[in-house]
DNA sequence: GATTTGATTGAACGTCGTTCATGAAACAAG
DNA sequence: CTTGTTTCATGAACGACGTTCAATCAAATC
């Protein structure tokens, strides 16, 4: 029945610690060991350690591991965003399948510099993700669009619909390759898969 | 320094157990965990008490739990084969593009049903999965290959590519739809995606 | 019978996500 | 300057995880 623990609690403290920051410095970790390591290395310890903090203040700035989890993929798809605007403009095509295998191009090239992240992006989630995720998402498709509705050749109500299948296609593509399930074909055989289908579904196209 | 861990080890035993038979009574708990709580629930723990091994017995069994959850997947492969194979046989239309429909319906539906077994395909890997789950994929795109085949408008060499674009793309909708990671369209609009991307990709086909 | 071999077992180990009693600061009221 | 009151950083503790391994025994081999 003897307590044995009853040393001392509530040490050392540092000093008052802008909130704000220590949640920044959370995010900022975890984003900069999900690059380094992936899903499976982002624990409470070892963002707590990374940001300079104690592992419980994780959970006074997040509801749990996974929506801090949740915040960093947001980091990482700002930076996919702002590769795939610049891939755009640089493309040297205006045609719409040209535009699209650009944007293809820079979608596999990201998934493959920063692969980690890319990666834990697409762990299965348990809560919902925060509504500032939800907006990040709809900037992504929002490129897609723009390029679609430019083609001229979709009705306007068929545009998010194609976006989502065309985008949804490529990441299945990568995604599956990635994790070794295409059999034979490997992460090198997937932009002529992509060019195939992104091809025939162009010359598909009609507004009818 | 005292040795506080010398009891007795080893104890009662069950009757020798054939080997082969422990291993197809682990496989077949962790199908069923799979399909009842999803890869989170497939613990060593929970796979040895339903199959009425101990522990240890996992891992005289497997490499790894994920070696077993690989095979336990293997299961589920089979059955979404069967599945297809199905759907195919019973497609009213003889048309490439109704036949991709009814295979990529089954699809759809087979996520639906045994969702949990679904999702847990498609957790990431650290190691290689065995042969025999690499012959399970091919199973399952030839049956794509098949179809696309039979339409006799792509050339041989470009089959196997495209059915793997279309096997991704299919997954890619379904996948990210149920992540919740399309915006505002959710499983419910998968269909027309489907639909969509299907139509004007054997629209484009050609066999040039 | 003696010996070797290989499988079974569950306690133990280290790590994980998460909780919570503790107490140090910050602020308000007197 | 006290004296509550509130807030939240802290790290030990908790239960569960994957995995290991000394102990044990059945069967195979000598």
């Amino acid at each position: 029945m003897n307590e044995v623990h009853k040393k001392s609690r509530g040490r050392p403290r540092k000093e008052p610690g802008d909130r704000a920051a220590d949640r920044r410095a959370l995010i900022d970790a975890a984003v900069a060991i999900l690059n380094a390591g992936g899903a499976a290395a982002l624990t409470a310890r070892a963002v707590a350690e990374r940001a300079g903090t104690a592992v419980g203040s994780v959970y006074t700035q997040f509801d749990s591991l996974e929506v801090l989890r949740l915040e960093a993929n947001a980091v990482t798809m700002r930076q996919l965003r702002d590769a795939l605007a610049g891939a755009l403009a640089a493309c040297p095509s205006r045609e719409t399948e040209a535009r699209l295998l650009c944007l293809a191009d820079a979608y596999l090239a990201f998934a493959g510099a920063h692969h980690a992240a890319w990666a834990a992006i697409f762990e299965r989630r348990t809560v919902a993700a925060p509504d500032s995720v939800q907006a990040d998402i709809a900037a992504l498709f929002g490129i897609l669009e723009g390029v679609l509705r430019d083609g001229g050749r979709l009705a306007e109500a068929a545009i998010p619909v194609m976006a989502r299948a065309l985008w949804s296609s490529v990441h299945g593509m990568t995604y599956l390759a990635d994790l070794g399930s295409l059999g034979p074909l490997g992460v090198d055989d997937v932009r002529p898969m992509i060019g195939a289908l992104v091809r025939a579904a162009v010359r598909g196209f009609s507004a009818d």
